[in-house]
DNA sequence: ATGTGTTCCTGTCCGC
DNA sequence: TGCGGACAGGAACACA
């Protein structure tokens, strides 16, 4: 399910109630997410306190005194739930576990946090916080689409000489770190640009377009999701589920936003995904 | 080396 | 209501 600016949400609701707090208890109730999570995963994070709450492209990194690093990926269905915190205090009262509550941790707190993933696409770990970037998962990520190293030259220099379309250019996290399908449709509706064309037959100064144009993108979805954090902490605690509003992704039959278009979005597949688009306006 | 298709898993929705 | 099939926000892996 989420891409960059849902994680990025989900990171932002859990930072009060995370950052600073020791955990007393983990509780892995079901030890075989995408890969089998790491030996001892219980002991080692029981005792250890949170520093720093971080994100690199689509992953959570949660740094522990104890030296190493829990890594989480929320895969496609994975969510956090926040229960026992109050706005300002804490409380021990926490519903009981659903299905597919997979891990349960317990800050000193009292509050609660619990990694629910029905199709359990997730993953975590645990890495020395040292050498994070070597980690398997990690060391081949691209760049941050909102950081400095992604800028106009380096997606123009990307897309050279690269045959495949657009569309997986994009998807392709060594190229850049935290697109996933939706935003990518939403970025090249935006920029005028096919799916189906090769990364390399794009005119420098289109790739160019690009940039301001997914961190346009990324950065809208990022304030929604911040609004519509208290909403959700109130509520039931569930964390990053937001209704963001899109102009291609999900509009097939839909009349084209783009102005004076006139077109329907369509949709294909690409490499087995669904693709929106607008066949009228994006060549 | 690159590019594409398959696969993991469960839930939901839509047509019959 | 039940049933089958398509589809879902990811990404590693196997293969051409």
């Amino acid at each position: 399910m989420p891409e960059l600016p849902e994680v990025e949400t989900v990171r932002r609701g859990l930072l009060d109630v995370l950052e600073g707090q020791r955990i007393a208890r983990a509780d892995i109730r079901r030890p075989d997410l995408r890969w089998p999570l790491p030996e001892r995963m219980g002991a080692r994070l029981t005792g250890a306190r949170v520093t720093v709450l971080r994100r690199r492209s689509k992953y959570l990194l949660a740094d522990l005194d104890s030296g190493e690093t829990l890594i989480i990926h929320l895969g496609m269905s994975g969510r956090i739930l926040i229960s026992g915190a109050q706005v300002g205090q804490f409380h021990h009262d926490h519903p009981a576990p659903e299905k597919h509550d997979h891990v349960v941790l317990d800050l000193e707190s009292g509050a609660r946090i619990t990694f629910n993933d029905a199709r359990r696409f997730g993953a975590m770990d645990l890495a020395p916080t040292a050498a994070l970037e070597d980690h398997w998962l990690l060391q081949s990520l691209g760049p941050e689409p909102l950081g400095n190293e992604f800028d106009e030259e380096y997606l123009v220099a990307a897309f050279e000489g690269r045959r495949t379309p657009a569309k997986a250019a994009l998807l392709d996290q060594r190229i850049v770190a935290g697109l996933g399908n939706i935003y990518v449709c939403e970025a090249l509706h935006r920029a005028g640009i096919s799916p189906r064309r090769q990364a390399r037959r794009i005119a420098a100064p289109r790739v160019r377009r690009l940039v301001p144009v997914i961190r346009e993108v990324l950065g809208e979805a990022i304030e929604a999701g911040g609004s519509s954090l208290r909403d959700y902490r109130q509520a039931d605690g569930e964390l990053g589920y937001f209704q963001h509003t899109f102009r291609a992704y999900g509009r097939e039959g839909g009349p084209c936003p783009t102005p004076g278009c006139g077109g329907t979005i369509a949709r294909i597949v690409q490499s087995g995904r669904s693709t929106f688009y607008c066949p009228r306006c994006q060549r």
